[in-house]
DNA sequence: GATGAATGAGCCTTCATTCAT
DNA sequence: GATGAATGAAGGCTCATTCAT
């Protein structure tokens, strides 16, 4: 799966044979249709194991009892944290869904959407509690959280000007600010 | 092109074939290449297409003389207003640039570049007039400008709860709010 | 076609690679897919031109005003004569039905039957007209009369003791004896 | 071997995998490698057992002090009644023979001849002794004995209108009638 | 006796591209 | 401008067989 997932990243899913993966592993083809039935069986295991992680990870965030700040905070942090942890599968993850089968693909977007609906849950309980502005769309707003934070995999760099533990606090109060009522 | 885009938004580049697009005209393969050179050099027309009619647009933005607040608000409308416009096409050029040869990938990204740099300079503008805020980094906040508007991209269904327009005012909202300085 | 039908006489459908057709027809293996769409449907070909045909020449017969004896000779002779003119093709019908897709398996199958049925005819007019013995089964004696003639695929040697003329009429005449009344 | 034929019957020999045959069985693939040297020892062991058993029980008819037209009777009665008991196997038996290894095919061949020289010798005999026409070819009349019930594999339905017993008598009837002088 | 993992060859099919007409 | 036919390479997958455990 690891370097598979280097593959999927470099050259995309449709452009990576099995062959490329098997001569990466020093194996041979038949080798992998032993473990993997077939390759977009492997692309769904890599579907689910990182949406699953990451829903996990999400629930204890929201388990605290901690402010709607905290917490969409701690959502940012995990998600941009992601990209030393997990590293590229989250490349593959944003890109190649539509490779799998519609039925397996509909699996995946479900659980996608509920990692959304929790954020917009967060946003929810900040408004009623006062900490975000009214008149602000939740959904939309989910969209746009995520939105900067998973562009980051397309452009972010290791090593480069910044850590991602600085990018998370930098994008962190750019939410917020975006999101929180102007101070009297 | 209009047909090839269609195609590879459905199901990818690597994953159409000259004859799924030859077929969907009703034409030959033969005919293809009497017009394209190869299937590399239609992407890339599409590719190049694309980002010089966003360069040129943006270009007539910067132009008028008013406030960066106005300029960055209109660059958002811009870009998400071209959900509709152009429908497609931003698809494919967001996830297909890998499959360009490194000679013209470089070429588009230089490109796209460009059109980032000129959002940092209307950020960098603003930070000077004190309509931003001083302490933001105005390379990463273009990061997430982009990230908020193409990330529609991914989950925008026109004819959906939202029109384009009011995306456009919902997140124009969300990003001054994010980088514009509390008020007093 | 010709030359698959011998490959697939020689080794079986299965066993017979479109590598093996192509080569032995020296092009490609991309030419071939350019003239059929599947090995599946190479076989198709093969399976109803040869029972088309052979429902053509049945007809012919039928039409003729002769009696049912002369008929059902006549049908004898088409199908052993066929063994030299039509060649090897008869093997590939007989053994290589079950590769086909049960949508077209069902299609020839059908068409065969109606062969049969045609056989099945022709005897029971020969009931009637007392040429042959009442108490036969029409239905089993088609089979019986297929039984005799096709199996002769299996061991005839063109160039052997007997020519499929002199076979013909030594079956004609055993299949006579065997359905027409005792004479007294 | 059970299991085997049943898939071989099913799908061909080419066609059916060992994996299909231990899924079958529930064991997995090193265990068929360790009761048979190969997939075509397998086929070998189905042909093998099937012509001896076929030839010893033609054996015992003939040894018989009956007339031929008795014995020839028994011999179809025997190929017929085969279809209940030994089921599917001659199935195999009569398409898949040409998988063997030449070698082993040939053995196979001599003892199938031995089977329709034993049918042939008791033509004889009865042409001898009067019972059978003296002007018929016995070697083909042989072929065309074996035509006939070998036939009824390729249509006969267990549970159809007639039980192989009422087959065998109609068969028997009709090819007798076939050989037998007209009776004056 | 049986298993799980591996192998290498081969299979059917698709593909981008070419080219004579 | 367009077509039909061909090509060679590659792709996903299956297979019979082997072998250490």
């Amino acid at each position: 799966m690891q370097q598979s997932i280097a593959l999927f990243v470099d050259k995309g899913y449709s452009a990576t044979s099995i062959q490329d993966i098997v001569d990466a592993l020093g194996v041979t083809k038949g080798s992998f249709y032993y473990h993997y039935k077939s390759k977009e069986a492997l692309l769904m295991d890599i579907h689910r194991q990182y949406i699953e992680e990451l829903l996990a990870r999400q629930q204890s965030i929201l388990q605290d009892a901690a402010p709607a700040k905290e917490k969409l905070s701690e959502i940012v942090r995990l998600l941009i944290g992601d990209m030393e942890k997990q590293g590229p599968i989250a490349n593959v993850y944003f890109r190649e869904l539509r490779h799998l089968k519609e039925e397996n693909a509909k699996a995946i977007r479900a659980r996608r959407a509920e990692f959304r609906e929790q954020i917009e849950s967060v946003l929810i309980a900040g408004i009623k509690s006062g900490e975000f502005r009214r008149e602000l769309n939740p959904k939309m707003i989910a969209f746009a959280v995520l939105g900067v934070t998973n562009w980051s995999y397309q452009w972010f760099q290791p090593g480069g000007e910044l850590s991602t533990g600085e990018l998370a606090e930098l994008y962190t109060d750019f939410i917020l600010h975006g999101i929180m009522p102007t101070q009297k």
